[in-house]
DNA sequence: TTATGTGCAAAACATTTGCAGGAGT
DNA sequence: ACTCCTGCAAATGTTTTGCACATAA
């Protein structure tokens, strides 16, 4: 059995993840794909995917599967909610309590073994509620 | 402004609505196609997709946007919380009391019009423990 | 009869992957 | 040196859409 190999610090992981590090706004691979490109034109976006998929994977960001077509990435790590505009599609965090508690409730009502749980709000946010009145006028 | 003409009853949503209320395993939209086939051979993928997307907007049925690549469909309309098994995909209801008090909660912590949440509850299901404790052994 | 709905096929997206050359350790 | 990583492009998978014909009301 082979010793882990661990991951190469490259430019691009840099990169991606200080432009990460600098939003609040959990973009879509896309969108830190455009973000990144600014300060290195050449970049593929195969390889945004495929270090976004990676830095998930050893839990230094986030990858939310929140609602809509597209995966969102979050360099807050800490658990905490989610809403998301049903007009928009911008998503936010929410700063409420997180329920630990919740986690074993729910084990207790399935067979499955429970590693976790995510809360996603929906609603309108402020932008839009503001669009839909000027709407709804004309 | 025009009245809006109510849906058509067609043979194709009729079947797609009967094999939804027949199974609990929330299906995506090509399993749904899958079901439907058996019956109506000629049906396009297209027509169960605009059917499923158009009774989960007149709120027939409840589209899930739970994590993974495809959105999952749901003739159960109660709110309900879900699991999902990270290994395989499954998803299945998880019956725990509904929170309707943390909408409000979420309301004062945001900027958001809040019109409701979901729970999704990550784990591995009963036959992936199975199928891991068999992995591991090898 | 006529607006809506359907089947089919193509388009549009989002994401993943194969590969040859490049770079971190 | 020797992997691992990247850029590029092609492939894959999911969902949407245009259009000519069919059909429920």
């Amino acid at each position: 059995m082979q010793e882990h190999t661990p991951m190469r610090l490259t430019t691009q992981r840099q990169i991606i993840l200080e432009e990460l590090l600098k939003v609040t706004s959990h973009p879509t691979a896309n969108e830190v794909y455009d973000m990144v490109r600014k300060r290195l034109p050449r970049i593929g976006l195969g390889t945004v995917y495929r270090n976004l998929e990676l830095m998930a994977e050893t839990g230094m960001i986030l990858k939310l599967e929140v609602g809509g077509t597209q995966k969102r990435f979050d360099a807050t790590i800490q658990p905490h909610y989610h809403v998301r505009c049903m007009e928009c599609g911008k998503v936010d965090d929410i700063d409420i309590a997180v329920q630990q508690d919740i986690n074993e409730t729910a084990a207790q009502a399935c067979h499955y073994q429970i590693i976790g749980h995510h809360i996603e709000f929906t609603g309108i946010c402020s932008n839009c509620t503001q669009s839909d009145k000027t709407a709804s006028i004309n």
